[in-house]
DNA sequence: AATTAATTTTAGAGTCATCTAAAAATGTCT
DNA sequence: AGACATTTTTAGATGACTCTAAAATTAATT
């Protein structure tokens, strides 16, 4: 975290969280294309950011076999993740913003250079280690703090959990959630699937039955408990 | 404040502020080398930026006679200093910044774009009048609270007074009047001046006796209050 | 393995904000 | 009013980030 002696342009920091996006779900390399689609702008650009932030050693990079973060840029990228979520966490628990309008605000606030801020920041909402979306937090040290859940998809029918997080952070999807009576916290059982389009017939809270399809629930990440 | 259509960049806010502090001094057209010497850049760059502005119809600006803010303008900036302020007071009061460290960030978090943001921040504050160095915060209207104030140094000698505010916002001043005890809300009795170099013998707090430089009394804004 | 398809890079150009140096306009002073 | 000084603008260039179109490389398919 700390000392991150150069200055980048909004543009590199957003290029590293790209990468550094991309790169939890591949684990490889990531190529150009997926750069360019992940910062909706052409390959040819992603080409060129490439060279500048290998030059600047933030990145491995080599003519068309992808890059992957070095360790500084790793550390950039993680701190850049922090002061999102951190962000994110004010906006929600200070502001009663909902948390299907955090995000936008807190990609422009990530960008402020100050880790005096954003450490007090962090003291100031209680050292949180998950945002308002369930998203872990790293801490000053960039250290996740990781926990058992697995998607609401997986789980058998009579099955109880609660929800922990969501894949998706489009307003769209947080908004039906919104509209379901479902935020993180939320109790629920898996009444039954049904087999021919996998959505589920879940039961919320106790209280409201609800159908959700496969794909709202391949989107919720959920722990599970001992239903009872 | 609310609707400013058009999106501008840091660097278009930045001029417009610029604009709007110089001409509260001046009250006419703001020079070209006064702007550029605000901006700390060149004179050519400010004609540049002038004929931007003045084709987005933020300023009026005449060949060789200067610019001026126009109606939208105006907004923009006043919009831009409630930004600011409102930041610093939250730095100071809700992460515990001191005064004199507080500038620079809200330099960049004056550029966040979101009127929602800044109301919510407003009422989180619980609405302010003044930030922590007195300066008069605009209202959502874009209307700023005035009151009765004097600098220091035109006090007679014999007066009492309140810190109110400073003129000077460099950190190095500040950090002297922290040195002083003196700070927003510290009373002054004014116990002589020193004709010779128009320094000023103070009691701080009913407290500790002090001589403030000319150049420091200068730039402290206090409101009277009778003596006892 | 050769051809086609997809991906990635290069080339060339545009915008934004900046610069220096030179030209133009304005202000000042005797 | 004319000459010098100051201010301001224009001209020409640079660096950062972006684009489209074309060329180069790699991957896939028959």
């Amino acid at each position: 975290m700390t000392a991150q002696a150069i200055k980048l342009t909004h543009t590199e920091e957003n290029y590293l969280k790209a990468i550094y996006k991309a790169n939890q779900r591949t684990k490889e390399a990531v190529s150009t294309n997926m750069i360019a689609h992940e910062m909706k702008t052409s390959p040819a650009s992603v080409t060129d950011m490439m060279k500048k932030l290998a030059n600047k050693e933030l990145i491995i990079y080599e003519k068309y076999r992808g890059a992957r973060l070095s360790s500084t840029g790793s550390k950039t990228a993680t701190s850049l993740i922090r002061k999102h979520r951190l962000w994110e966490t004010f906006l929600v628990q200070k502001l009663g913003f909902s948390w299907e309008q955090v995000h936008d605000i807190a990609e422009e606030l990530e960008h402020i250079n100050s880790d005096d801020l954003i450490d007090r920041l962090d003291q100031y909402l209680g050292f949180p280690k998950y945002d308002p979306h369930g998203d872990p937090i790293p801490n000053a040290e960039g250290k996740f703090t990781l926990r058992e859940q697995i998607d609401m998809s997986r789980l058998q029918s009579g099955a109880s959990c609660v929800l922990v997080g969501v894949k998706n952070h489009e307003s769209a999807f947080l908004e039906h959630l919104n509209n379901c009576h479902i935020g993180l916290g939320t109790k629920l059982h898996l009444i039954e699937k049904v087999s021919f389009d996998k959505s589920i017939k879940v039961l919320v809270d106790d209280d409201k039955e609800i159908l959700l399809s496969a794909q709202v629930s391949q989107n919720l990440l959920v722990r599970k408990v001992v239903s009872q």
